[in-house]
DNA sequence: AACCCCTGTGTGACTTAGTCACAGACATCG
DNA sequence: CGATGTCTGTGACTAAGTCACACAGGGGTT
């Protein structure tokens, strides 16, 4: 799909490393980026899969998940707007298969570079190469809290912690089953049941079917916090 | 530490990337790097340090590692020979705070590469570009298999794994205290004691004061693979 | 309404893993 | 030899994960 001005204006908005105009690889850029929509629940990249493309988020998330064999999930990290899949970016640069699963969790918009840009650019543009670089550093890091937080910290934390980042600030409700929760945190089902209930008991929450409501978000944040 | 004709042999000799003797790049490589050593036990990256320098392993090998609030250590991945700690160069790249702990477990010798040159020869060199990338994917890729491993896999397997792997192919031995094999996998003491027990009670290896013999390496492996 | 069906949740019993406290066992060095 | 520090073993307890199954809510359908 071609890019009209009118989306040339948004996404100068949201990629900041658009912004410098007077840059001759904005014009590049602007000459290959391909603008592509996905549906929700649509998966972008299979576990082993080789990546010819790079795509960079203009609307809506995708989560990056690893899938064990006894089909238990849990989430690597979460693509937003601005940002782009750098496991793809690494598996393009490298020739290494994609070691997860993509999927969209909304209605997505995105911009599309082929790999062969996404190389050249970087021996091009310093501003590309700090992008790129910026997201792989910020990855890396993710996944490691991810590692410290599976290995270190308890359930009931995690749970806390988790509810804290995800209800929505104004409707204080986060739509979610148990069963997706555990995918999230790559437990299991019983155990967020378990816990949740507990933090009912503790008049945090209010339980529904398929929802939870925030009851007392201070009480959830030092729960979340204690050790 | 300058870099004398038998040392650019053994250079050129371990990190693939010089080979191509032609290429400028060497030339410029050979001009900034400087030769070092470290000691057993000497810390290269302290949690939250920025890093100035690139270090690539000629001998020797690094641990990365996460240290939990609880003082729990998780073993992130080594730095073996050709390699380099790309959280390091990723660290380096996007001036993100390196986020684990980076220390030698063995004498080491390394070439060092100030953070200014890394950045510059991205978009001078191919070869430099292939040879980063490939350790930011491999990395990626290590460090979720990490997740998928603490997340979803049992301790005994765990255990099974890492005996298979570490233990010497000549003298079946492995020397390693329970404490250091906790350390490694993010569990406690007392967790790998009561497992390496029963090891040893289906004679599959036999345990003494700081070391582990592997008596039937077969029976590990099967122990290793079952789910 | 009464029914069915699907998805989501609750629960008890059991296994595995992690924690805590403390007892021994071994090695080394004066 | 005893003293000391490191390494390992054990029991009792809590936390987390597994398994089997019961039950609840909320559409549709008849």
């Amino acid at each position: 799909m071609t890019i009209d001005n009118q989306k040339r204006a948004a996404m100068t908005q949201q990629l900041r490393f658009l912004a410098q105009a007077d840059d001759p690889f904005s014009r590049h850029f602007f000459e290959k980026a391909v603008f592509t929509t996905l549906n929700k629940g649509q998966y972008v990249c299979h576990e082993g899969s080789s990546c010819s493309h790079l795509a960079i988020m203009l609307n809506g998330t995708a989560r990056v998940y690893k899938l064990g064999e006894n089909g238990k999930e849990i989430t690597l990290y979460r693509v937003d707007p601005g940002e782009s899949c750098v496991l793809t970016a690494s598996c393009i640069l490298s020739e290494v298969p994609f070691p997860a699963i993509a999927v969209c969790e909304t209605a997505v918009e995105a911009v599309v570079i082929p790999a062969g840009d996404v190389q050249k650019w970087l021996s091009e543009s310093i501003t590309w190469r700090n992008y790129i670089f910026g997201l792989v550093a910020t990855r890396l890091t993710n996944i490691i809290n991810v590692v410290e937080d599976v290995a270190f910290r308890r359930m009931d934390k995690r749970i806390a912690e988790h509810l804290y980042k995800r209800t929505d600030r104004t409707s204080h409700l986060l739509l979610a089953t148990h069963q997706e929760i555990a995918s999230e945190l790559g437990t299991s089902r019983e155990v967020v049941s378990r816990i949740l209930k507990e933090f009912e008991l503790e008049a945090i929450i209010r339980v529904t079917r398929g929802s939870i409501e925030l009851l007392d978000p201070e009480k959830l944040d030092r729960r979340r916090c204690e050790i």
